[in-house]
DNA sequence: GCGACTGTATTGGTCGGACCACCTCGCTGG
DNA sequence: CCAGCGAGGTGGTCCGACCAATACAGTCGC
């Protein structure tokens, strides 16, 4: 009896609303950057009300999918790996006990590929870089500035291994509040020294180009900090 | 004048409310499987409107974070990693040209590595699991069915690696729709024996359960769909 | 003529209330 | 004791209004 053709009325309008948009960007209807007609078209091309149109944009706004500029309308997003895997982070920041090890364990996976990565690809001024924070790092006792220089040591190793979408994965396992958790504990126990031998080795292996002793050293450093966590957790 | 303690006005109160309720979740005030108070009370306690509060509760919602029964109440999800990484799925879906190489390429990584942990830890039991898919999949000439069990087969893998993290990152670079849109065309070519055999190649090594053939034959089952996209973009 | 300014229309952000759909659970009656 | 029912609670949807930031055109002053 029902032959609407616009009904099949599966799941809440606003989820509904979500697979459309995402359907329209996959199909191409949406190119990346492109603005969106307002809300409240949008909402009357769906049929359906501004609220359910609201949180359907928001859902897609924190996936890093749309991006709303308050006064001027909804664009799509570059899709950028960087965009979509912001929320890679959320996952990290939510994650506890042997989740946070497996964490660990995928990242001294990617990590150590990523370096080795590097290793052949490094240019001069990337190096110099990443030569930049590594003195930073060790010239300062301020935990917060070192972590900061750590971070962006990774990252521009990330970065110079030339695949983006592993760089915003690593950088989501290495967000802010994730190592700060995990690395106040291992630090206090006066890793600091180690810390420091393992960067080295990683840089030192990034200088001779050599793919095999940057995996090496990258997969060691992570595993560090994992074998910490594993035996903190298992009692 | 503004001496309030609880409002440092900083972006919009959705986006407040959904750092309160995941810094709840982070200081373990909610607990995974928890029921939260209503959106109506949770609105009122976070001094926004119900509208605002259904944004945020949808947007954590969508993260994995959240799940809404209706008529019942708001729950806190178990956490785990299946939960947190299905919006990996949609990176997978968006993504398009050059960032389809690279998700296939951090694929590859992690799918040889999962494979290599497999073949040294399966049982008898996740082995004929997978055996049972190896044998569907060759039994039939429907694609969809084919698809279906060539997901299944490295589900299991993973699933037998011991890293549910892993495992569920690996899902959501092999969601359905990725695949098909992928391997449309390199199945179209002829590819189907060449897949047999990569399949047959990473069985022999899970029987034997030699982990560095593992981490070959996985690697270079990836790796052909991988150069096949890169070609085809590249020409 | 050209740039800075202003004011107005557009658009996202927030709010409050109303009603609907679904679930839970206690009450009722057999 | 249990099946059935019904009221209350809860998420889902819709509406209309107003606020706030932006964009743009028209205006003013130089």
């Amino acid at each position: 009896m029902n032959v609407d053709e616009t009904a099949p009325q599966k799941g809440t309008v606003t989820q509904r609303a979500i697979e459309r948009i995402k359907a329209m960007i996959a199909e191409g209807r949406l190119e990346p950057g492109q603005r969106l007609p307002t809300e409240r078209d949008l909402a009357v091309q769906l049929g359906i009300s501004r609220s359910s149109m609201r949180e359907a944009i928001r859902a897609l706004t924190v996936l890093g999918v749309l991006e709303a500029r308050h006064g001027s309308g909804i664009y799509v997003t570059q899709l950028e790996a960087g965009d979509l895997l912001e929320t890679f982070g959320v996952v990290a920041d939510l994650s506890r006990g042997p989740r946070l090890v497996e964490l660990l364990e995928v990242r001294r996976i990617l990590e150590s590929t990523a370096t080795a990565l590097a290793a052949a690809r490094i240019t001069p001024d990337q190096l110099a870089e990443v030569e930049k924070h590594l003195t930073a790092m060790n010239a300062t006792d301020d935990p917060e500035e070192i972590l900061a220089h750590d971070l962006a040591f990774h990252r521009e190793i990330a970065a110079a291994a030339g695949n983006e979408t592993m760089a915003a994965i690593l950088e989501g396992l290495s967000s802010r509040t994730f190592r700060a958790r995990v690395w106040r504990g291992y630090q206090e126990e006066g890793a600091f020294a180690r810390t420091r031998r393992e960067h080295a080795a990683i840089h030192r292996a990034l200088v001779a180009h050599d793919p095999e002793a940057a995996r090496a050293a990258a997969a060691a450093h992570v595993g560090e900090v994992e074998e910490w966590l594993r035996a903190q957790l298992g009692g």
